[in-house]
DNA sequence: CGTGTAAGGAATTCTGACACG
DNA sequence: CGTGTAAGGAATTCTGACACG
């Protein structure tokens, strides 16, 4: 769904102007593994709204004190901690199926 | 609303790998008045997933021997016709609400 | 650690023109 | 009319490094 937010079409100019970030902030923060943009042919970064989204994200965090790697924990550990709630979800959904039957 | 869909920040390369049609034929389109990109500071191009869905929509036009000026009209043609649709459908409106009072 | 910057090179884009048809 | 192409130049992006802290 939103294919085009997540199309990876922007160039890092355009992403500095969206976000307010210098193109180094955001080359390092792919660096540190927080953003995925793909590359074209040439090499060019090409990144997606969603990307931008994110940045912006990181920006906030960053001016809170947040270490690049803080970040990247706190993402991981969210990602579980989804993961967790959607199986136990399934689990609690499949048990009432069962004891209808 | 679909603030990324009108968004310009597409460049041309992307444009035509997304399109299959070739820089040139997109610059010409331009030419012709049937998209109205953006411009960097130095001069780059800047396209939203809307222009790129119409250079596609474009494209079939263009293939079914359609002329740029004839796809103009066509457009033009269209945007008068939405805007008399839209005003009787006012007129009509306000004349079933004067009815009830 | 996070970011600025100068450096040199490569990829990308731009315009105007010639060509074909 | 619509599109390809070679030409020359300008804007954009890339990497690796040095600097500061």
């Amino acid at each position: 769904m939103s294919s085009y937010k997540n199309k990876k079409v922007i160039t890092i100019g355009i992403v500095s102007e969206l976000t307010g970030l210098s193109e180094r902030q955001i080359r390092y923060y792919e660096e540190r593994k927080l953003i995925f943009p793909e590359r074209s042919k040439g090499g060019t970064r090409k990144f997606s709204f969603s990307d931008v989204e994110r940045l912006v994200d990181i920006a906030n965090k960053m001016e809170d004190g947040m270490q690049t790697f803080e970040i990247r924990k706190a993402e991981q550990r969210q990602l579980r901690e989804n993961e967790l709630r959607d199986r136990m979800l399934r689990g609690q959904i499949n048990a009432a199926f069962n004891i209808r039957k």
